[in-house]
This record gives structure tokens, C-alpha cells and sequence, in this order.
DNA sequence: CGGGACTTTGATATTTCTCAAACAATGTGG
DNA sequence: CCACATTGTTTGAGAAATATCAAAGTCCCG
């Protein structure tokens, strides 16, 4: 295990991550290798697409964390997603481009660009996965939303975000890195951030949640999901 | 004008809706026209597509109105978009299936089965503009549920639902057809059926909407859509 | 005409927001 | 390495939005 190894574990998170979703052959393992082999940084607070800009090809995150948004004219913000390790940004297929939305770079990144999926069933299938994933992400936000109270919200969200952490090996036992403020959860949640700070307390008063610095556990993720009837997705994809 | 093609003036709603999306060639409105002769119909309160039922192919939905749905285990449902003729149903490109949707018809429906766009650019730039305008309302439903008070969901819904009506022509002036519930609004909108109510006399008191019978109307589109700050996704769409 | 499904209304409860301030952590320039 | 500025967290008190419960009214279908 060379230092670099160890101070960068998380750099194949696109490779990772597709294999897990479909059945790749060695080929397919080059050619992403290849592709996670250049990357690019973005630092923290930069826009990766504006509204109305060109859109770019398809860009893979290696590392760090962004969120896709929509600033509304009150100044008001609503996350939409967040962008973790292994996600696939860019048009999705279709190449039409009608976003009024943002990805915003949380903490600095890491990228690369994503190999063309021609001639090969496992990478098609991969994003295809990858895809269907997504939109189910965007369902359970609006059921989220629209069906729960702040308490569930976050334990829904919470449950969420570590099983997707947890499918490109960032997840330490119970343990995954956190590096979102409680502001910025409100603003995916449709919460006040002074709300979100009472409802955390109350799900570490309960022992449910335990947030410090820039680390969440969850050492009780049997009663978190009964309590909001949390169905991982990853069931039905991984392969 | 045959007295049943105006007794039917929409079965066409594939075709419309396609063709101002993308560039069609003559050969894509005799694919399109053909697929549509060939209809089939379900009756209201039927679901299409159950928890984990296997996945059949594209439909377009040619009159009546559906909605994508998900019911909690407490009995609480969630509605993540509702589906207008024209709109296309089923895997969006990616064949991975994960929903634990179920896809439900409010009235009776209309349907057939959408044309492969094998070797056409219109058609496959069209079901791509579809399937990127679809993300835009999900995305859309987000913001709505996620920071807006309820005038302003009902609001913006009704302007996003018109616009889409309008879209394959079934929208006369400023009035269109409105066969759902309050509880199914209240459902899609994150509300109480009787928060609905109260809300839907306040936007009628304000001269705003008119909702009766079965029929909507915006007498004043304008003030509505600054109301909200409501942004047409069709300028960056139709062509 | 009767009955079920929707809508409307009222009174009250609960959740969440708003405002304001104190506190803690984090980073930065000197 | 300190002092300060900035950003994020925590707390309290009161206000506003929305939910809940219950009942009456209305509409539409058969």
C-alpha cells in the first residue's frame, strides 16, 4: 500500500461504483481507469453549470461532495440533490438542455470525464442504472418533502445518503463524511436551519444520529429505518 | 371536419406533442399516426404499472389524465407528477426498473404504444426532449413542495399544468380541463385537502383561478405568473 | 330520488418559521 | 501563535402556516 494509495482511496469512485451496478467486463475496467486517471479539481463555492450555460459532456465526481439547486427570486434556495462520489453529471441521455438549475461545488472536487459507453452492455447498462437511480433519488426528495415531517425528513435523508456513500466504499462501519452545514440540509429539506438544528438534537437525544464536525453516524440504522419505513433502493439495482 | 374527429379532437396528442418538440419528417408523423390508429383504453381508478410489476415498453397516453404515485405504510400517498396526453410512460432509455411507483389512471385513458426512433433524428430528439422536460418538472415539483407556501404551489402547479395542457392543444384561451380532486391536489402538492380548499377560494378571491365543475380557468396568467415568479420551461423546449 | 364522493366551513391543535442574540468553531493576516 | 473576522451552531420567545377533527352542504351517478 503506497502513501498515495492510502491518502487517496476513494479516486476510483466511478469505476467502483458501475461495477457495482452492472456486470463489467476488464475492457470496460481500462477504460475507466483510463478516464479516472485525468482528472480535474474544482474548488469549493464554484459553479460547475450555470443556467443557460453550454452544457458540457459528461462528467464523473471522484471526490468530494456538490449539489445540484435552484435559487428562487426571494433569494430563497432549494437543493435538489446532492452530487456524491461516483455520480454522473451531464445530459443524461437526452442532450436537451433546459435546466434553470446549478451544481454547485460543495467542497473542492475531484473529476474526470466519463468514457463513451459504444460496444459495451456493462458500461450502457451501468449508467442506465446509474439513471434509474437518480430519478428514484428525485422521487423519494419529493416524498420526502411532501409527505414527512422534519423529524422523518432527516432520517429518511440520512439513511439515504449513507447507503449511497456506502456503494463507492465511503462509509466507515455506521460512520461517513459530512461536510454539509445544517443550513444547506434545510435548504434540501424544506426546512429553516434553525429547525433542523432542533430536530438533529432530537434525533441524538433519541440515539439515533450523531452528528460532530464534519463526521454523521448512525449507530441505530435498524430502528431509524422502521421509524420512517426507509427502503434502501440499492435492492433493486446492485447487481 | 368528420363529427368523430371532433368528437376526438386529441387522439393525435403523440404527434402534436412530438412535433413541437423536435423536427419531424413526414416518414416520423406516418410512424407516429400509425402507432396511435392502434389505441387501447383503461378505465379510471386502474393501476398501470404496480410495486415491482414487470416493466412493458413506452406508451404515450393520448386522452385523460394519470399520476405517478407512492403510498406511504402509514396510508399517506404522495403524487410525483401527474402524466397528460401526449406525455410517454415507461423506461426513459435505461431499461433498469427500481420504481416503487405505481402509475395510476385519474380518468379513463386513451393509450398506445410509442414508435421506436431507430434511424430518426426527430423522433429521438423529441422523446429526448420529452424525457428532459419531464426531469424539469420533477425538479420543478421539488421546488414547489420544497419552498413555496400553498398559493404559490397551487399557483405555480396550475400555470406548469396549463402550459402542459397547452401544449397538445387542450387548452381553450385560458381554460382547461380539470378532473382531479382536491385530495389528489392536496396529494401531489404536500397539503391537506381542506388547506387546498381554503387556499383554492383565497386564488379565487384574488381573481385568479376559476376551478369549476371539472374546469380550470387563469383569467389573469400574468399577475398569476409573477405572482410565483413562474418560469415557462417551453421556451427552451418547443422548437 | 338516494347514496356516495367531493367540497366547504368552523374551531382548535401542532408544526414550523421568524427574529434576535449568544456561543462555538474555523480560518486568516500580522 | 495570537487576535480578529467570518461562518456555523445553539437557544429562546412569539408568530404564522398548516394540520386535524368534525360536521354540514353540494353535486353527480345510477
Amino acid at each position: 500500500m503506497t502513501p498515495t494509495a492510502v491518502a487517496n482511496p476513494n479516486r476510483a469512485a466511478l469505476s467502483l461504483r458501475l461495477s457495482r451496478l452492472a456486470a463489467l467486463t476488464d475492457d470496460d475496467r481500462r477504460k475507466l481507469a483510463a478516464a479516472e486517471r485525468d482528472q480535474f479539481r474544482v474548488p469549493a463555492r464554484r459553479e460547475l453549470v450555470g443556467e443557460d450555460n453550454e452544457y458540457w459532456d459528461r462528467r464523473a465526481l471522484l471526490s468530494g461532495w456538490a449539489c445540484e439547486q435552484r435559487i428562487l427570486r426571494n433569494g430563497q434556495r432549494q437543493i435538489l440533490n446532492f452530487v456524491l462520489p461516483g455520480d454522473v453529471i451531464g445530459p443524461g441521455g437526452h442532450r436537451a438542455r433546459l435546466a434553470t438549475t446549478t451544481i454547485l461545488a460543495i467542497t473542492d472536487l475531484t473529476m474526470c470525464s466519463v468514457p463513451d459507453g459504444e460496444g459495451s452492455v456493462g458500461l450502457v447498462d451501468g449508467y442506465a442504472r446509474g439513471m434509474a437511480l437518480k430519478e428514484h433519488h428525485l422521487q423519494a426528495q419529493i416524498t420526502r418533502i411532501g409527505r414527512m415531517n422534519a423529524y422523518e425528513r432527516l432520517a429518511d435523508w440520512l439513511l439515504e445518503t449513507s447507503d449511497r456513500l456506502a456503494l463507492v466504499g465511503l462509509a466507515n462501519g455506521d460512520q461517513f463524511a459530512f461536510p454539509i452545514t445544517q443550513e444547506m440540509l434545510a435548504d434540501a429539506l424544506g426546512l429553516t436551519s434553525v429547525h433542523v438544528n432542533r430536530t438533529l438534537k432530537a434525533l441524538h437525544r433519541d440515539g439515533l444520529v450523531i452528528v460532530s464536525g464534519k463526521k454523521a453516524s448512525l449507530p441505530d440504522r435498524e430502528r431509524l429505518a422502521m421509524l420512517v419505513d426507509y427502503r434502501p433502493a440499492g435492492a433493486n439495482v446492485t447487481c
